[in-house]
RNA sequence: GCGGAUGUGGCGGAAUUGGCAGACGCGCCGGACUUAGAAUCCGGUUCUUCGGAGUGCAGGUUCAAGUCCUGUCAUCCGCACCA
């Protein structure tokens, strides 16, 4: 006779009965509970091991909170506009639907071994016409509120994909999703209007409760910086240049200025003389990839043969031309203080520019043979010498301003969001282009813009969507005049369908709005909301800003839609190839098969693995045999359980201690989220509640009645399967989660530790209530002949150390 | 270059936030059961020259340091000429 438990009846036969009778009851009066998975992307390949870390961390708290009377809202669905579906067609002409369907089917089933609660009524499918009408509708509103604009400007265009890429698909040059070098070209392009936001994103970062690296990277990436504006005349013209800085305190160091070579004023001022290299340079300059001219660190540059004239104290300062100055950035122009900047440091010495020390950390002028980037004293540098720097970076925006040559200001990293791409699979941009009228809105009630079937999915090197051959789509009426008119051809960015989508996930089958008001305000925020890190800056920021416009206009009644967020950490493999530890994926042949887990272990000891692997906020490496000892344990609990299962007796002292003590335990590390802690406090207490009931002969109903409801997020099945063992009727998700009594948790004698000068030389068991005096007695006596010399100083920490203090 | 995280047995990792380092599990060793294996159960498992030593390394604070401070090394991640 086998003493493992039948996992596979088990499971089969509760999932069934879920089915039938889910577990979460919905439209009840319960507080709500709203955790959201990222949803994922229906990829061909399906799930592995490292997929269900997340979804499981979730579940169990859904499950947990389900138990403390919430009704919680725990939805999926796929994100499924993208390349692999677009690629696939390309290669053998299936319809990017067709395989996305077939897709989402495989990855369905996939998800449901898991056995969360997700409510499949409320499932979303981005490409599903019914939805991206309202990625539609909300383009359309921000068309209207001036938010989307069109503009033509040099753009991250990825050679591999033919497509245009926002800045942050495109950081460190390189294309986010396949790894291609970024080439700069110069498209008309619709834009989002992003930066509008820029202070509202930064600003209502702080009341979030988010991993702080996550909120670092989000204000790093808007990069807020304060300085000012200055103007400096050109000499012998009535044109002015204007700089931005954020050293305005260094404003007497200036010995140069340094134009980005798109300088609008570069001819205006060029001498004649300059002329030919100035140009050769700045040609040069526009063709240099985008890559190069963040990677080549070696400063280039060319004289312009103007000067320029510092406000303050009207030195000439010569006017540059150099590629490390940016042109979408502050006024694409800059001051230069080569004392105290290491870039201009480099230019000066590269092009025997003068340096003048206007800082410095005693007050006296020394030889730099770097830049001085440090706070310290004004020197050379009239009114504000003996200032500290600090100081003067405070004042010196004010009086820039009151003498008129400038004022202050703050700049922000973040660029405006590059929103069209020329590719097939992507919600059609609902705009139409009409001669008479201009670009004029799809009307709302004819949206969606349905995407049209096309004969080739080839993207095209021109920049132009596949979408523009097909005349018939193209060709149009005016919505405005009914005269002839053309629709947009290209489509939107993978982010469009994301941006919202925990919205919709809340009333997915309205039809007249994204989603009523009703039940926006019951469901939303986001209480909890789970996935990985990789979407820091993108899919978050992105989902904030979309959060934040739907409140301006109304449609909305909260500006922050994710509460609090949880990134699980990714699961590592060895590769096969080279031995060394990667994310798992297909293409590092390091992919284990959550099927085949469920198929040797049973889904609860897979969801109860997946925990345990170790703290979910890390990458953790995956481990085969790891599995085996969560299996033991619930085999072991399984026949713990039915062994007592008849019993009747009452509970000792002992075994009521350790039931409060594992309830408190467990509830604290699971709200916590240290999940790994929760799986071995498990198997902790089970441990002792075993080796207790077998000294007692038993074991009494409510301790394992506790036992199940504490596995039941974590084991559903099992859990569900014992509570039924113990002759219960209703679900062991229609109780309490138990709670616990702190005065029988404290045992009655504790062990405490004695040491001598710190270090342990005896253990002694008193009285948990005992006074220092008689504690450190008993010490005392313990220790016996090991205590010599002159006894300095007793220290007692109750319940857990002596230490006695002695010199010899 | 700047910023952040991490560093504890053969391995994954615990440690009530300054109080007995190594919980829990994997693996391994020994034993029981078995014709045998699998499974299960019981015991052991940081190192040690048995004095002690020990949380990447070197210092410091403290009665007491994995935990706090200073310096340093390594690995990983993010940003990267943003003036």
């Amino acid at each position: 006779m086998s003493t493992r438990y039948n996992f596979k009846e088990i499971e089969k036969k509760w999932r069934a009965e879920w089915e039938k009778n889910p577990v979460n009851p919905t439209n009840t009066d319960k507080p709500k509970y709203y955790c959201l998975d990222m949803f994922p992307y229906p990829s061909g390949s399906g799930l592995h091991v490292g997929h269900w870390r997340g979804y499981v961390l979730s579940d169990v708290v859904s499950r947990y909170k389900l138990l403390h009377g919430y009704e919680v809202l725990h939805p999926m669905g796929w994100d499924a506009f993208g390349l692999p579906a677009e690629n696939y067609a390309i290669k053998t002409g299936t319809h990017p639907a067709e395989t996305t369907k077939k897709s989402i089917e495989n990855i369905k089933r996939q998800v449901k071994e898991i056995s969360a609660i997700y409510d499949w009524d409320r499932e979303v499918n981005t490409t599903d016409p019914k939805y991206y009408k309202w990625t539609q509708w909300i383009f359309v509103q921000m068309f209207k509120h001036g938010l989307a604009y069109e503009k033509e400007m040099p753009l991250n265009w990825c050679p591999s994909c033919k497509c245009v890429l926002a800045n942050e698909e495109a950081t460190n040059g390189v294309c986010d999703r396949c790894g291609a070098q970024v080439t700069k070209k110069n498209l008309r392009q619709w834009m989002l209007g992003i930066t509008k936001y820029a202070e509202r994103l930064l600003n209502d970062l702080k009341d979030l409760d988010w991993p702080e690296k996550v909120k670092k990277m989000q204000s790093d990436w808007i990069g807020k910086s304060y300085g000012a504006e200055v103007d400096f005349k050109i000499k012998d013209t009535d044109k002015k240049i204007t700089v931005y800085t954020t050293r305005p305190d260094t404003l007497y160091g200036a010995t140069f200025m340094v134009l980005a070579p798109e300088h609008a004023i570069i001819p205006e001022i060029t001498t004649a003389d300059k002329k030919d290299e100035v140009e050769k340079y700045v040609y040069a300059a526009s063709t240099k990839s985008n890559v190069s001219r963040m990677t080549d660190k070696e400063k280039t540059g060319v004289f312009t043969g103007a000067y320029g004239i510092n406000p303050l104290n009207g030195a000439l300062v010569p006017i540059w031309i150099s590629d490390y100055v940016l042109a979408d950035y502050g006024t694409g122009a800059i001051m230069c203080v080569p004392a105290h900047d290491d870039r201009d440091f480099e230019f000066a010495k590269k092009f025997d520019l003068p340096i003048i020390q206007v800082i410095s950390k005693d007050g006296r002028e020394e030889e730099l043979t770097q830049a001085y980037t440090e706070a310290g004293i004004m020197i050379n540098s009239g009114e504000l010498n003996g200032m500290n720097s600090e100081e003067a970076k405070v004042k010196m925006p004010e009086y820039v301003e009151e003498k008129g040559f400038g004022k202050k200001t703050v700049n922000y990293k973040l660029r405006d969001w590059v929103f069209s791409r020329q590719r097939y699979w992507g919600e059609p941009i609902p705009l139409v282009h009409c001669e008479k009228c201009g670009i004029v809105p799809v009307p709302e009630d004819q949206l969606p813009v349905e995407l049209p079937n096309v004969e080739s999915y080839q993207p095209t090197e021109t920049g132009e969507s596949p979408l523009a051959s097909i005349d018939e789509w193209v060709n149009t009426t005016c919505p405005c005049c009914g005269g002839p008119a053309k629709r947009e051809t290209n489509t939107m960015p993978q982010w469009a369908g994301s941006s919202w989508y925990f919205l919709r996930y809340c009333d997915n089958h309205n039809d007249n709005e994204l989603a009523s008001k009703e039940a926006l305000e019951k469901w939303l925020p986001v209480d909890l909301y789970v996935g990985g890190i990789e979407h820091a800056v993108l899919h978050l920021l992105y989902a904030r800003f979309y959060t934040k416009f739907l409140y301006d206009i109304g449609a909305v009644g909260f500006e922050e839609p994710f509460k609090r967020l949880f990134n699980q950490g990714m699961i590592c493999k060895k590769s096969e190839y080279d031995g060394k530890l990667y994310k798992m994926s297909k293409s590092m042949g390091n992919v284990v098969s959550p099927d085949e887990m469920v198929e040797r272990y049973g889904c609860d000891s897979l969801r109860m693995y997946e925990l345990f692997i170790g703290p979910p906020e890390l990458d953790s490496e995956w481990d085969d045999s790891g599995i085996d000892g969560v299996f033991r344990y619930l085999n072991k609990i399984w026949k713990f359980v039915d062994e007592n299962k008849d019993s009747t007796i009452a509970a000792t002292k002992e075994i009521e201690q350790i039931r409060n003590k594992m309830v408190y335990e467990i509830t604290s590390r699971l709200e916590a989220l240290t999940m790994n802690t929760v799986v071995s406090g498990f198997m902790e207490f089970s441990n002792k509640l075993i080796a207790a009931a077998k000294e007692a002969g038993g074991v009494d109903r409510q301790t394992l009645e506790t036992v199940c409801i504490l596995l039941a997020p974590f084991t559903p099945h099992i859990a569900e399967e014992m509570w039924h063992s113990l002759g219960h009727g209703d679900s062991v998700f229609a109780q309490s989660w138990p709670s616990y009594d702190e005065s029988k948790m404290k045992e009655d004698s504790v062990e405490v530790a004695v040491q001598i000068n710190g270090k342990v030389k005896a253990t002694v068991s008193v009285a948990a209530d005992a006074d220092k005096d008689t504690v450190i007695a008993a010490a005392k006596e313990a220790l016996g002949a090991k205590l010599t010399g002159n006894i300095v100083k007793e220290i007692y920490v109750p319940g857990r150390i002596v230490n006695i203090v002695a010199k010899q």
